[in-house]
DNA sequence: CTTCCCCTGAAC
DNA sequence: GTTCAGGGGAAG
């Protein structure tokens, strides 16, 4: 479900509730969702830990806790995260509960129990969750057109399918990539060596602008998130291109599109974002 | 490179 | 009934 600027959301929501917390109790109703180091340990090990503080990697989710330990969580497509009050109606498909000294629940509800949980004991190192082969933050100022440039320039692949390589860039998924390229003025199924200097400078300045807005136009508070079940997000509705195939572009009125890239769907607005050999033709 | 897999539910 | 869904890893 989330890509970076929703995770970011429920860093934001999450964090202020927990922090100070002691857990008091765990219940795993689904062992699938816990990675490592097995459901009976995991719920060992994470009881009696304080919570320090929690933070954001990419589409990653890390919380912190007084000892040095510390949990990793990925949402993949469905996860959501909750805190409730203990009497709050337990929603189907939760799969786990940690019970906070506040008296509140910090509750995991995952559809497609796609997402998962690491423990990472303090003197562990992070070799399971793949955080360490994470590229640059969309925001970090080392991400620029020279970056992208440098690491992508001469690659046959799509732009669409190499926005969504965690290693490069981290925490674009499918819906912002279309919003970053509809941006950008980019066809989605460019190849990267075709993509010039000038293309990539709009692409850089597109990827900060487009996760900086989704941030923004997520902000609410804690009663409305739990009350959206923490998976409705206010940007949605103002998405651009993603999911609007068949709808006109509010910049050109022309029809957007859906084609397929990389066996994943993507909507663009064939005017605003012309495939450049049809450009070079019409300028000849 | 493409295809499949993990899952459930909504839309068609 | 089939297809698709905001992720990611593995297998062919």
């Amino acid at each position: 479900m989330p890509e970076l600027p929703e995770v970011e959301t429920v860093k934001r929501i999450i964090e202020p509730q927990i922090v100070g917390q002691k857990i008091l109790s765990v219940t795993i109703n689904h062992p699938q969702v816990i990675a490592y180091p097995g459901e009976h340990l995991f719920v060992e090990l994470l009881t009696g830990q304080t919570v320090q503080s929690m933070s954001r990697r990419g589409k990653f989710l890390t919380i912190h806790f007084a000892s040095g330990d510390r949990v990793v969580i990925h949402l993949r497509m469905t996860g959501q995260l909750l805190i409730a009050p203990m009497d709050y109606p337990i929603e189907k498909h939760t799969h786990f509960i940690a019970e906070l000294s506040a008296g509140s629940e910090l509750r995991y509800i995952d559809v497609r129990r796609f997402g998962r949980f690491w423990y990472l004991r303090a003197d562990e190192t992070d070799a399971f969750t793949g955080q360490d082969k994470l590229g640059l933050e969309p925001l970090d100022e080392n991400l620029t057109a020279a970056y992208l440039q440098g690491n992508l320039g001469k690659r046959k692949k799509t732009i669409k399918e190499m926005l969504h390589d965690q290693s490069i860039v981290a925490g674009i998924g499918n819906i912002y990539s279309d919003e970053i390229l509809f941006a950008s003025g980019v066809y989605p199924k460019e190849k990267c060596l075709d993509l010039d200097c000038d293309d990539w400078s709009r692409i850089a300045k597109a990827i900060k602008e487009i996760i900086a807005w989704g941030i923004d136009t997520n902000e609410m508070t804690a009663e409305e998130y739990l009350a959206g079940k923490g998976k409705e997000y206010r940007n949605t509705p103002h998405l651009r291109v993603y999911g609007r195939s068949g709808q006109l572009c509010a910049v050109c009125q022309s029809e957007i599109e859906k084609i397929t890239i990389g066996g994943r769907s993507s909507c663009y607005c064939p005017s605003c974002q012309m495939k450049k050999s049809i450009y070079s033709d019409l300028i000849k």
